[in-house]
DNA sequence: CGACCATTTGATATGGATCAAGCGATGTGG
DNA sequence: CCACATCGCTTGATCCATATCAAATGGTCG
């Protein structure tokens, strides 16, 4: 058992912009947490944080996808999340990062310091319990995920679309941001399975995928069903 | 892919008591947290609280070990995490849980209501804080958990070992208080994968297992060295 | 247009699941 | 206090879903 994903994993590349402060971005759901930070851009496959890195900040996605991971020694390669725009990622418990970040696609994220975070909880309780809920929320999806591991390929994959589907409400027609590879070591399959899963889902009618990245769900139901 | 687990689990039992308050426990780390509690007794297997039940309460552990759990329809279960004495569980986001939990073994365990938690949280931000450390903490262990996707049997086997080595310092033994079923659906594999590992790991010398419930450890570095 | 990389498709191998007995510890009733 | 039933676990034989290995295809970008 020691491929997987192996080297095949290259990438690089480097943050395309040195920070810079931001001004206001609106009263979003998120409350006062934009108004401290600082945004800047990645470009495809830039190294966000690396793991053991010290975790100084909180980051919050403004645009593109990010995703985290580790690797093991041999390689093999385990995605814990995908963040999507909106999203706040880096909640780590110690100092330093228990996942590597990079940028999927072309990004842009507003970076905070956790300490002004905690400074600020200290001071306003309303912000503390929003840190907790958002921490709480993040739990139960990666609980929710830990199910992968007791179902089948067509199970996973067909959750997986629902996932995507109703995180990116494109009503029926989902366009993906990650590569097949990214999707494998999500669900914990190989790019192969995962190609022919969707080729198998296809042929039952139950999607459509016009071009490689976009997916058209032609039969929530059924996806459903699998989704167990 | 329709058993694994299925109707293998059983069980059924009612707590033991009715809850009754606590006066004082000490100051330990959780701080003024238990004060606020009632202490529940549960016998083995008796449910302390099902998914999609209204999330009420967190929970601390006094003594003995709690699974949580989620089955599908179809009746594969898969374990979220073991709690052992001293553990806080029950941390769920919305208003009802997504797992449900049950005694392992007989336990005591205190219950606190979360809306005096938050109440607390709200005037004292120093829970406030700790709860949000409590939930980031049980975050990175569940993604950590999530790297047996991409993991051998042995190696599965291996890690938990360790995990429960340092849960319960013991010095080398390892007590299990759950059953090799618990275990198989903790590790995402069936019974017969965990007994024929254990006799692997046996005959590699790497651990001895002189009673069925209790495992020592012969050789930790070959078992570090297979957790990857 | 040509080269490259991601993805698909095909053939084969295999780790772990499944099915089916055995076995030993624990408990129960006589 | 012992025969026997039960339950949790082990052991053995076989099967199968998915990994692995290997090529073919097609989309993208200079």
């Amino acid at each position: 058992m020691l491929t997987q994903t192996a080297i095949r994993n290259v990438s690089q590349g480097q943050p395309a912009t040195q920070p810079h402060r931001v001004l206001l971005s609106g009263a979003t759901q998120t409350g006062a947490i934009e108004l401290m930070g600082a945004c800047m851009s990645f470009v495809a496959n830039a190294e966000i944080y690396g793991e053991n890195e010290p975790a100084e900040y909180l980051y919050k996605v403004v645009s593109g996808t990010v995703r985290t991971y580790k690797v093991l020694v041999d390689g093999r390669r385990q995605i814990g999340a995908f963040h999507l725009a909106g999203d706040i990622f880096g909640f780590e418990t110690g100092d330093v990062h228990t996942f590597s970040a990079e940028a999927i696609t072309a990004c842009k994220i507003i970076v905070i310091k956790r300490s002004a975070v905690i400074a600020l909880a200290t001071r306003d309780n309303d912000v503390a319990r929003r840190m907790w809920e958002l921490t709480a929320r993040e739990l139960a999806r990666v609980q929710e995920h830990s199910l992968v591991l007791i179902k089948s390929a067509e199970e996973r994959v067909a959750g997986f679309l629902l996932e995507m589907a109703d995180r990116v409400p494109s009503n029926g027609t989902v366009e993906l941001p990650m590569s097949r590879q990214d999707i494998a070591d999500y669900l914990g399959l190989t790019i192969e399975t995962v190609s022919r899963t969707l080729k198998h889902l296809e042929s039952a009618a139950t999607i459509e995928v016009p071009k490689r990245r976009r997916i058209l769900l032609r039969n929530r139901s059924a996806l459903r069903r699998l989704n167990a």
